[in-house]
DNA sequence: CGGCATCCGTGACGATACTG
DNA sequence: CAGTATCGTCACGGATGCCG
């Protein structure tokens, strides 16, 4: 079950390593931070987890207060595992993990999945540095499409999400992958990115314009 | 040797965790986030480490950058590990681990292993949020004593280490496990704890004085 | 004595097959 | 679709031994 090999530290970071260490844990609550999914939606985006073992860890997420999990009304009536507000709360531990990471994605390999999603973390932070303002960016890659909600002072949940927007977008932005990671790394600032035409933006509120420069 | 396991995940935040989801490691981080350390003490400060686990986390560390081994000048000739740039850098995620974990420390197991410098970093916090100033703080409890360096806008290094601080401080308090809980919790104001006399402050600079209110 | 390497039992993990 | 069952392998924890 869960982390019955707990470290018996009375420490918080120690702590936090017993309900997190585990292997393909911190990942679910990546995907998880993008929104509610299905079972086979998490196998799907985290190659390489065996079905046993993600189905154990979702376990031990709902026991330690990470996920619920939830049945979708008719139709297509599934279940979807989403965060606890426990479990939203991991965001600054991913967005540090995602900035001292970023310089290791400089090597791309070719055995390296890719999600669009996972670039909405470190492309979050670049724009909230930018300070274009407030609102709801969607993004398309050619890996596939994701929002980002930016300048909500609220620092509430939900700060981004896979797919476009249910709520609409004010701004649209299109771009490639290794544009994201320079951008992530810090290689790159967004002025130059969207000069140089390696961002395409679309929209004509105030969102959009600032994106503009 | 080293996480051969890696995710293979284009995503800054699993490259992250190629490097550090290894049990242990993060926990070795902490230790040497308090400065230089032995072998022996490493393994002395993380009860429940099996010795070979622990020389292989080294060996993969040091391999990826993390660590160096250094030797000591004699007297007292030996091997000390200690962080590379790149190690300190991790500070932010252990600071984010320990913020989320901190509300898990309510219940102190009887089989909890406690030491001094663990309370480093949250009580670290807790003096950068209360804006005392800037000096080094030399911090007494019943598991043993350390210091942290608060104000230092140069977020440099090094802003806390285990023992006495070398160059000496500017002021010293004296506490409790139970109170430094609590601040790291949320639970407790540093300024009520000082009213109502669970930390001691000794020290006559301007350190000091605002500590005590 | 500090700094590991070796051996061994157990449990976690990964891949595949199978079921409601 | 959403898992459970089975199995081989590897990592981990504990103990001991070696070597400077």
């Amino acid at each position: 079950m869960s982390p019955r090999r707990s470290y018996d530290q009375y420490c918080p970071a120690a702590r936090a390593l017993d309900a997190l260490g585990d292997r393909w844990t911190l990942l679910i609550v990546r995907e998880l931070l993008a929104g509610p999914r299905r079972y086979t939606d998490l196998h799907a985006d985290l190659p390489g987890v065996s079905t046993d073992v993600l189905a154990s860890r979702l376990r031990d997420m709902e026991r330690d207060g990470l996920t619920t999990r939830r049945r979708l009304p008719p139709p297509g009536a599934a279940y979807v595992y989403e965060l606890t507000e426990r479990g939203s709360d991991l965001l600054p531990v991913l967005q540090a993990l995602g900035e001292w990471g970023a310089p290791a994605l400089e090597e791309r390999r070719p055995t390296d999945a890719v999600r669009a999603h996972w670039f909405a973390l470190p492309l979050l932070r670049c724009l909230e540095e930018a300070a274009v303002g407030e609102g709801v960016i969607q993004v398309r890659l050619d890996e596939g499409e994701f929002h980002v909600r930016v300048g909500d002072a609220a620092e509430g949940r939900a700060v981004y999400g896979d797919g476009p927007a249910p709520e609409g977008s004010d701004a649209r932005i299109s771009l490639d992958a290794e544009t994201c990671t320079a951008l992530s790394r810090g290689a790159l600032r967004l002025r130059d990115a969207v000069r140089d035409g390696r961002i395409d933006v679309t929209g004509e509120g105030t969102l959009a314009k600032a994106l503009r420069g």
